[in-house]
RNA sequence: GGGCGAUUGACUCAGCGGUAGAGUGCCUCCCUUACAUGGAGGAAGUCGGGGGUUCGAAUCCCUCAUCGCCCACCA
C-alpha cells in the first residue's frame, strides 16, 4: 500500500472503523476465558435528544484510550453503550414538535397516541449521538448497545422499585416540590438551577385586628402570594415586635385571620424583620407553617394560574396576579416602600421557566438508608475518585440527603408500577393487574394504575447493572459486574454517580458487600470552556461542535489535542491553536512513518534486539529511549494519568524519533553499501512498531493504518493492532552508557549549529569545524563516533576534524563544557559574535555565583541530600570550564 | 453564607520542595530528496500581592486580591 505524501485522515477513517468492526473486538464473550481479567467501562448513557457537544468528546476519549490500552493489555475489554431516555427533555422536544408542526398539545392526542410518537421520534433520530461517538473512534460494543425506555430496563425498574416499595422504602405523600408550571411535572432538587434576577422587594403593610392603626409591615419579592399567607413570623428576640406578640392580624383583600408567631430562622435585619408566612409556596415558609400548624393554602393550578384560593384574582397567571395585587394594595394603602432588589431565584433545568414550590402528593424514596452503604465505600477506600477533591463533594451530598421525588407528571418514562383498589390503598407489583382484579392484599378489586411516571434516574441508576442482565442472572452480570471505570461529568456526582453506587449496594444483594460497589474509580473529567472561560452551552452558542474539528483535522488529532490539552479534572479554555498541535502530532507521526517505510521496503532488515555489536550508538540510544518511554506511559496510562502518557509519547516521537534518530540513520539508510543499513532498518521497524502500538490508544486511527502498512512492507501477517499486545519491552533495556554518550554528540551538534547559525547573517560558505573538547572522557566519545559526526554535517553544513588545535580567526561555541571551534572566513558577524559569548559569560557566571552562595551555606551542605549537593559540584565544575572556554575566546576580539 | 478550583513568558496550558517548561505567536535564517502541517537559532517570565516554614519555595502553610464553579430556606 503506498501512503500519500499528505495526511489526511478522512480518506481512511471510515473505512478502518469498520474493519475493527468486522474483527469482532470491540465485543468480548461472556463466557469465562481463564487466561483474561474482565476490565468494563459503562458509558454516561447520553440523552437521546443529545448532539454531541465538547464534554461527550472528551469523556468518550478518555475512555476509549483506557479501553483500547485494557484490551491491549490482555484483559477483556468491554465498554457498553447505550441512551437515556431522558424523560422531560425528549418529552419537551416531542411535544414543541408537535405544536410547531400540528399545533397540538400531547393532551390532544392522548396518552398512548403521544408515546407512539415520541417513539417514533426516537426510532428516527436516538442514535444519532452514537454515531457521532463513532466518529470520534470509540470503540464500544455496540452489539450490547442499551437504551433506558427498551423492555428489558423497565422490567429492572419495576423490579427495583417493588424491591423499595416493599421494604417500606417508597412512600407516597404530600410535600412541597418544586413545580416546573410549563412542563407541569415535579422536578426533583438537583434538576433546578439558580439565576440571578433583578426584581422589586415590596412592603406590605397588614393591619392589626382590633388595633386601630397599627400595622405589622413585612417585605416580600412575591408579594401575589400574600393571599396564600397563614401567619407572619417575626423573631421571638425582636424588640419591635415584643408587644404585639399573640396577636392577631388581618390579611388584606382576603380578610383571613392569621396569627402573629416567633420563629427563629426570621433574621431581624433583615427587610422589616416580620416575614409573611406562606407554607403552601415556599420551601422555608413550609417547615415554618409546619412547625407553627399553620395551614397551607394553595393558590395554583398546575399550568400556574391563580385557582379559587386568589380570590378576586382567579384565573390570572402569576406575573399579572403580582401587578394585580400591588394596585389593589396601593388602593387599600397598604403598600409600603418598594425598592430594588436582585435575588436567586429558581428556575427549571428543563424549561427555565421559574419554579413554583406547591404542595402536592408524589411519591419518595427514603434516602438516609441507601446513603449508608454509598458513604462506607467512599470512606472505605473501595470507591476512589479522581481527583480525590470529588469524594468530599460526593459524601457532602450523600451525609446530608434528602428524600428523593420519583414521581413525575410526564408520560415519557417508566409508569409507577401501582396499583390502587377502590379504598385508594396502593400496592407495587412486578406484572400488571388487571383493572377489576383483586388487590393482593385487601381483596378489593383494582380500581386504577398511578398515573406518574419515574424520574429519569429511577431507570439510570441501575445502569451498571440493569444493562448486562439484572434481575436476572445471565452470564454478563457475573462476568461483567462490578466495573472498574467510570469517567463522567461532575454535574452528575449526585444525580447519578451517588444514585449508582446507593443502588449497587441495594439491588446486587446476592454477591458479598466489596463485588456490590459498582466501580473502582470514578473519573471526573475537566470541563471545557469557550476561549473567555465560560461554560460552553447551547443557549449561549458558543459551543465548538467535535464533529467539525473531526472534519477539519480528524478524530485522531482531535482526540489527542484533547488529551494534550486537559489535564484529569482541570477546567480548560479552548484554544484554537492548541487543538493544531494534535494535527501537527498526527501529520508529524504519519510523515516519519512514510519515511521508514520507503527506506525499508524491499530491503534486509536486522532485528536489533539480536545484532547486539553491530548496533550503533544512535542504535543503541534510540531503543533506550523507547523502552523508557514504554515504561512510563504503561504506568501513566495504569494509573489513568492520560495527559501525562501522551505528553511524553509526544515528546518521544518528535524530539527523540524525529529529530535525531531519523536525521542520524539517513546517511546508512541512503548508502547501499553502508553494511549497517540492515540494522539501522531493523531498528527503525521495532521503533516504529512499538510506537505506534503505544499511541493507538490516543490515535487509533493513524496508527491502525500505519501499522498496517508495516505489516504489509516487510511482508509479515499482523492481527489488526486494536487487538495486538501492548509492546512488553522484550529485548530492550534502558541504556545508560548509550544515553550519556548521545548526550555529548547532541551538545555538539547543539554548539555547531550555534555556530553555523551565525554564520548565516553574512556569505555563506563551507565551514570546517573543529571540536575542541577537553576531559578526556568527551575527546574517547568524539573520537569513537567520528564517523557519526561527519554524518551529521548536513545539520551543519561543516566538516569535523579531529585535531583541537586553536585557529587564528574563529567562531566559537561552547555546549554542554564542549567546545566547538569553526575555522571560517569572514562571512562571520565577529560583533554579534562577541556579544553572544558574552552574554553566555554573563550568564554562566551568574550561575556559577549561585551556586557558590549555596555551597557556601554550611547549612546546605550539611543538611541537604548528599547527591543533589553532588550535583550542584558537578554542575559548578562545568561552568567554570564552560567560563574559562568563553574567556579565552573573547580574550581574542 | 459555606466549600472547591484557578492565577507561570503575548495567548492556551504543563511542572507542585533543589539549574523556570511545552505548543502557538513574535524575531533571524533555511524549500536539506519524511513532513514548510517542516528544520535551525533567538527574544520574551521578580511563577497574582504580602507574610511564614525551610539550608533552599512557582512548588508547603497563613492571608489578601481577582476570576470561575458547586452547595445553602435569608423572605
Amino acid at each position: 500500500m503506498e501512503l500519500s505524501t499528505r495526511y489526511s485522515p478522512a480518506e481512511f477513517e471510515n473505512d478502518v472503523y469498520e474493519r475493527w468492526l468486522a474483527s469482532g473486538g470491540f465485543t468480548p464473550s461472556a463466557k469465562r476465558d481463564g487466561t483474561k481479567k474482565p476490565f468494563v467501562i459503562m458509558i454516561p448513557p447520553p440523552n437521546v435528544t443529545g448532539v454531541l457537544h465538547m464534554g461527550h468528546a472528551l469523556n468518550g476519549t478518555i475512555q476509549d484510550v483506557i479501553i483500547r490500552h485494557r484490551r491491549m493489555q490482555g484483559f477483556d475489554a468491554l465498554w457498553l453503550p447505550g441512551t437515556d431516555h431522558a424523560g422531560i427533555a425528549t418529552q419537551a422536544v416531542v411535544e414543541r414538535k408537535l405544536y410547531e408542526d400540528e399545533k397540538k398539545t400531547r393532551n390532544d392526542l392522548g396518552r398512548d397516541a403521544f408515546l407512539a410518537r415520541v417513539w417514533a421520534w426516537k426510532e428516527e433520530h436516538g442514535s444519532y449521538i452514537l454515531q457521532q461517538y463513532r466518529r470520534l473512534g470509540a470503540s464500544c460494543d455496540w452489539s450490547r448497545t442499551r437504551f433506558t425506555m427498551e423492555p428489558h430496563m423497565t422490567r429492572a425498574v419495576r423490579e427495583s422499585f417493588v424491591r423499595l416499595f416493599d421494604k417500606g422504602l417508597v412512600y407516597r405523600g404530600a410535600r412541597l416540590v418544586n413545580w416546573d408550571c410549563v412542563l407541569q411535572t415535579a422536578i426533583s432538587d438537583d434538576e433546578i438551577e439558580y439565576v440571578s434576577k433583578k426584581d422589586k422587594l415590596y412592603e406590605l403593610r397588614y393591619p392589626v385586628k382590633g388595633r386601630e392603626d397599627e400595622f405589622v409591615t413585612v417585605a416580600t419579592t412575591r408579594p401575589e402570594t400574600m393571599l396564600g399567607d397563614t401567619g407572619v413570623a417575626v423573631n421571638p428576640g425582636d424588640a419591635r415586635y415584643a408587644h404585639l406578640h399573640g396577636a392577631t392580624l388581618v390579611l388584606p383583600i382576603v380578610g383571613r385571620e392569621i396569627p402573629l408567631v416567633l420563629d427563629d430562622t426570621v433574621e431581624t435585619d433583615f427587610g422589616t424583620g416580620a416575614v409573611k408566612v406562606t407554607p403552601g409556596h415556599d420551601p422555608a415558609d413550609y417547615e415554618r407553617g409546619l412547625r407553627h400548624k399553620l395551614p397551607i393554602v394553595n393558590l395554583y393550578e398546575k399550568d400556574g394560574r391563580l385557582n379559587e384560593n386568589g380570590g378576586p384574582f382567579a384565573g390570572l397567571p402569576r406575573e399579572k396576579a403580582r401587578d394585580a395585587v400591588i394596585k389593589k394594595l396601593e388602593e387599600l394603602g397598604l403598600l409600603g416602600k418598594v425598592e430594588d432588589y436582585t435575588h436567586n431565584v429558581a428556575i427549571s433545568d428543563r424549561s427555565k421557566s421559574i419554579i413554583e414550590p406547591l404542595v402536592s402528593e408524589q411519591w419518595f424514596v427514603k434516602m438516609k438508608p441507601l446513603a449508608e452503604p454509598a458513604i462506607r465505600a467512599a470512606k472505605s477506600g473501595r470507591l476512589k475518585f479522581r481527583p480525590e477533591r470529588w469524594e468530599k463533594v460526593y459524601l457532602d451530598w450523600l451525609e446530608n440527603v434528602h428524600d428523593w421525588c420519583i414521581s413525575r407528571q410526564l408520560w415519557w418514562g417508566h409508569q409507577i408500577p401501582v396499583w390502587y383498589d377502590e379504598d385508594n390503598v396502593p400496592v407495587a407489583s412486578r406484572t400488571d393487574l388487571a383493572i377489576g382484579s383483586k388487590h393482593p392484599q385487601t381483596g378489593k378489586p383494582i380500581v386504577r394504575r398511578d398515573e406518574d411516571v419515574l424520574d429519569t434516574w429511577a431507570s439510570s441508576w441501575l445502569w451498571p447493572f440493569a444493562t448486562i442482565g439484572w434481575p436476572d442472572k445471565t452470564e454478563d452480570l457475573a462476568r461483567f459486574y462490578p466495573t472498574q471505570f467510570l469517567s463522567t461529568a461532575r454535574e452528575i456526582i449526585y444525580l447519578w454517580v451517588a444514585r449508582m453506587v446507593m443502588a449497587g449496594y441495594e439491588f446486587l444483594d446476592h454477591l458479598p458487600e466489596d463485588q456490590r460497589c459498582p466501580f473502582d474509580v470514578v473519573n471526573v473529567h475537566a470541563t471545557v470552556l469557550d476561549p473567555k472561560g465560560r461554560r460552553m452551552s447551547k443557549s449561549a452558542g458558543n459551543g465548538v461542535d467535535p464533529i467539525e474539528l473531526i472534519d477539519k483535522y480528524g478524530a485522531d488529532a482531535t482526540r489527542y489535542s484533547l488529551i494534550l490539552l486537559t489535564k484529569e479534572g482541570q477546567d480548560v479554555k479552548l484554544a484554537a491553536d492548541r487543538i493544531e498541535q494534535g494535527f501537527r502530532f498526527t501529520n508529524k507521526l504519519w510523515n516519519a512513518a512514510r519515511f521508514a517505510l520507503m527506506n525499508v521496503a524491499g530491503k534486509a532488515t536486522q532485528d536489533p534486539t539480536l545484532t547486539g555489536a553491530q548496533l550503533r550508538l544512535e542504535d543503541r540510544w534510540i531503543l533506550s529511549r523507547l523502552e523508557r518511554a514504554r515504561r512510563e506511559a504503561t504506568s501513566a496510562l495504569d494509573e489513568y494519568r492520560l495527559n501525562e502518557a501522551a505528553t511524553l509519547l509526544y515528546k518521544f516521537v518528535w524530539n527523540d524519533l524525529c529529530d535525531w534518530y531519523l536525521e542520524m540513520a539517513k546517511p546508512r539508510l541512503s548508502n547501499e553499501d553502508d553494511p549497517s543499513g540492515a540494522v539501522a532498518r531493523g531498528t527503525l521497524v521495532r521503533v516504529l512498531a512499538d510506537t505506534l502500538a503505544l499511541l493507538h490508544p490516543f490515535t487509533p486511527y493513524v496508527t491502525e493504518v500505519l501499522w498496517k502498512t508495516l505489516h504489509e512492507t516487510t511482508g509479515g501477517d499482523a492481527p489488526m493492532l486494536m487487538n495486538a499486545r501492548w509492546p512488553d519491552g522484550r529485548g530492550l533495556s534502558i541504556d545508560e552508557a548509550a544515553e550519556g554518550e548521545m548526550q555529548v554528540l547532541q551538545d555538539v551538534v547543539g554548539a555547531v549549529r550555534q555556530v553555523r547559525n551565525l554564520t548565516s547573517l553574512g556569505e555563506r560558505q563551507p565551514l570546517q569545524a573543529r571540536i575542541a573538547a577537553p576531559r578526556a572522557a568527551e575527546c574517547a566519545i568524539l573520537t569513537r563516533h567520528l564517523p557519526t559526526m561527519r554524518a551529521l554535517a548536513f545539520l551543519s553544513e561543516c566538516d569535523v576534524s579531529e585535531k583541537a588545535e586553536r585557529p587564528k580567526a574563529s567562531a566559537v561555541a561552547v555546549s554542554g563544557g564542549i567546545e566547538v571551534v569553526v575555522l571560517l572566513g569572514e562571512s562571520v558577524d565577529l560583533g554579534k559574535l562577541k556579544d553572544v559569548l558574552q552574554r553566555r559569560a554573563e550568564k554562566v557566571k551568574a550561575g556559577i555565583a549561585a551556586i557558590d552562595s549555596k555551597l557556601g551555606n554550611a547549612a546546605f551542605v550539611e543538611r541537604a541530600d548528599p547527591e543533589v549537593v553532588a550535583e550542584e559540584r558537578a554542575r559548578r565544575d562545568e561552568l567554570v570550564l564552560e567560563l574559562s572556554m568563553l574567556e579565552r575566546n573573547l580574550a581574542g576580539f
